[in-house]
DNA sequence: GCCAACGTTGGC
DNA sequence: GCCAACGTTGGC
């Protein structure tokens, strides 16, 4: 059982889409540093803080989890109509892999980075080191329970 | 809107 | 393979 922490812009894709979804692929990532740990690293079950990012406030909201069991094509690199197209791409051999995601809850409240920066039990949480942009990182099991007890209220 | 940090691209 | 230029991310 692994932790990971995923990153999305409410305006694109909130929580509670994913709430009303019920589950989503995790499509448009198109960093390959982001890819190989959805394609290697990730298996089902794994829980993943659901966090705001380009929001007032940017904030940790909930929980979901990985449902695919293997990684799966990401549709969108073989969408010419796509902003996420991508004609490098072998249909053989796709480029662009990803997971499909479950919603698992969201939080009582909303934790906003401001107060994730002011736990002691969270100054090593990469979400947090400069400069960080991944959009799909790791984390410590005690980093996600942490999370969770913030976001429990 | 600003800008620091980072990833990618492409000329050489 | 180097690296300058450019585009993007994302907090503030």
């Amino acid at each position: 059982m692994k932790y990971w922490l995923f990153k999305t812009e409410p305006d694109a894709y909130s929580i509670d889409d994913l709430k009303r979804d019920r589950s989503t692929i995790w499509d448009g990532i198109r960093n390959y540093q982001a890819r190989n740990s959805m394609r290697d690293d990730m298996s089902k079950g794994d829980l993943c803080v659901f966090y705001h990012s380009n929001a007032k406030p940017p904030a940790a909201v909930g929980v979901a989890t990985i449902k695919s069991k293997d990684p799966v094509a990401d549709p969108t690199q073989f969408d010419p109509e796509s902003q996420y197209f991508d004609p490098k791409s072998d249909p053989d051999a796709p480029r662009w892999v990803c997971r499909v995601l479950s919603f698992k809850k969201r939080f009582a409240r909303p934790v906003p980075l401001a107060e994730l920066r002011e736990d002691p039990a969270l100054a090593d949480m990469l979400l947090l080191q400069k400069g960080q942009r991944l959009s799909i990182l790791p984390l410590t099991a005690s980093e996600f329970e942490r999370v969770c007890e913030l976001g429990a209220g």
